[in-house]
DNA sequence: TTTTAACACTCTAACGTTTTCGTAAGGGTA
DNA sequence: TACCCTTACGAAAACGTTAGAGTGTTAAAA
């Protein structure tokens, strides 16, 4: 077992100073040739690295950037982390991940066991937790010690920092939109509790798309799901209604719905066609295959590591926000019909 | 914007020594009473966290764990990262991920840029292109620098360190079991390529049983994908092969054949019974809903991250190996028959 | 011949902690 | 009065690095 190797340590070796090793190892100008190959030579030999956390110190900089997801067995929130990773590591972050379990306290420890020196910035979407209580002091917390924090998905106004949204209202509009061109004459919404803010955007989409259409907005074809008894709401939804469109905020209740449709012997896409939120694996591999409306969880990854990453080495900060709104696309399975 | 208080200027604010501030704050007996309640309530005023950087310098830990996984959009391995998590963060540690895309030299690279100082441990499932290119010596300079390192799932003999590993000889055999009891005469496999370990034990698994039961085994009923030609292989199987068991060793091929069964007008599971390693959110929700072989995902991630712990906890170093086998269990679902 | 400049280094402080060692003041004992 | 022991605190080194300021030698310019 052979310890890691210091500039000291090679100092003494080659009975120079420690500056000597550290500026040789960086070609300074100051060091004579040789001693720079000395030097060199002597630190690949012994495989010398310089210690991060003593850089991290040093400079003030880990190179670390914290993730705060609400859950991790998701797939958009997966495809987030993915292009998340990417972007960090193709500029020489590392990537720290905490997921808060969807809960108020454990998004607010995980920020300050973070924020006191482990890591530079934060990419953040917001437990339901914290948004059922609107309490945001721990995200105002950060911002005021000069940290930079982007959010993505799950946002708030309250707070002023860069933004990565997906354009949920235009999805579902476009969504509805294409099922009505395809001869939906009554289309259903699944949707969640109203406190979550993407959800209530979706809603939003989906009235509009309905009002351009002519087609009266009918409350009972509006279903929220509280989680724990999304089957039976589905069922409720099925057994009181009628209609012959369905647009799921995601991909879990559209397999519901799926097998609720089955069932009754309800054909799909011919008498019933389901759109869903979130393209992920559920979607792509159900029977019939679902058509989605694809939020791009990498691209948003990629696009918030990017901000976050921007605003840590731009040089004059000009302290101005951005929010990138990512767009949707509907990717047309065998869901729905043609238009 | 007000930037983070630290040890100095506490002192300087209260006129004493910083190391006094530093033992007045831990309640060292050496500080007299009224002095540590001056310095608390003003280090509570002033919101002082210490700066985790310098303490890890000073003692040489970080309090951090690297997670290295092939990937990270799949859900045995979420279900991995959150045990490791909930685990690390009981015992006040945080977790980084990387991922290698299953790619050897991703693989390296992350693990050399946290070896030096970044972290404590390394938790590690191989990638593809490590376990085919068998070269294993980023892992073995990591522990001859002393840093404890921890294999699950994806591990390779020819390294000495703990490891958490599935069961899966036994899974494949319970499987095949289960569907001989349930009157299966034919039981085909589809596994993956021979480089990967878990997929060798899950056949070796499968032959012992059909063995055990007196069933010949039929090498044309194997069928070892590649993952690009996945549909056409299995379109294969079903062409050229008759069998009424099928055992597939990921759920992304089960539902593949799930898929060429209906559109022959298989039915599954009367005339076709199919069990899936890994209990995914696939396996969960298709139609039929799949039995499958539990992998306990999550208390991979928990024993691996408490072997690892434990190791950097350690008091004295007696440096012996431990490998934990976590079982599988079978969960019947729709696409199998009761015995 | 003196001044200057270039070169090739070394010294020192700094980043924010922790911890060991030292010591002054005060009180008690012989 | 001399000695010792507490009590309560400070100084300094250390963790491993970086960077600016300083230094000694040599050679070229004035």
């Amino acid at each position: 077992m052979k310890k890691k190797v210091t500039l000291k340590q090679i100092a003494k070796e080659l009975d120079v100073s420690v500056s000597t090793v550290s500026k040789a190892l960086k070609d300074s100008p100051e060091i004579g040739q040789e001693t720079i190959d000395k030097v060199k030579a002597f630190a690949k030999l012994y495989n010398y690295k310089p210690n991060n956390i003593a850089v991290s110190l040093q400079n003030r900089k880990t190179k670390n950037i914290a993730v705060i997801i609400p859950e991790i067995v998701h797939h958009f929130f997966t495809k987030v982390i993915s292009g998340i990773e990417k972007h960090a590591n193709e500029r020489g972050y590392n990537v720290i991940v905490c997921l808060s379990n969807e809960d108020f306290e454990k998004e607010v420890i995980n920020m300050e066991t973070l924020a006191n020196g482990s890591i530079d910035g934060f990419i953040i979407s917001l437990s339901k937790g914290t948004q059922r209580k609107k309490d945001y002091h721990h995200l105002r917390e950060v911002i005021n010690q000069g940290m930079p924090l982007v959010m993505f998905d799950r946002v708030t106004d309250e707070i002023y920092c860069d933004k990565v949204v997906v354009d949920d209202g235009r999805g579902a509009y476009n969504a509805v939109r294409h099922m009505v061109r395809s001869g939906c004459k009554r289309i259903a919404l699944v949707t969640t509790e109203e406190y979550l803010s993407v959800g209530n955007y979706r809603t939003l989409g989906y009235k509009n798309a309905l009002e351009d259409a002519g087609i009266p907005i009918d409350e009972k074809l509006i279903v929220r799901i509280d989680d724990i008894n999304c089957e039976k709401q589905i069922f409720e939804l099925f057994r009181t209604q009628l209609f012959d469109g369905l647009l799921c905020v995601n991909e879990y209740f559209a397999v519901a719905a799926l097998r609720e449709a089955r069932k009754r012997n309800i054909d799909v896409p011919r008498q019933l066609s389901i759109v869903a939120f979130s393209d992920g694996i559920l979607a792509q591999n159900s029977f019939p295959r679902l058509t989605t409306v694809n939020q791009h969880g990498f691209e948003i990854g990629e696009t918030s590591a990017k901000l976050l990453i921007d605003k840590l080495e731009e040089v004059e900060d000009d302290s101005h926000y951005r929010t990138e709104v990512i767009k949707t696309s509907l990717i047309e399975r065998e869901s729905t019909n043609p238009v």
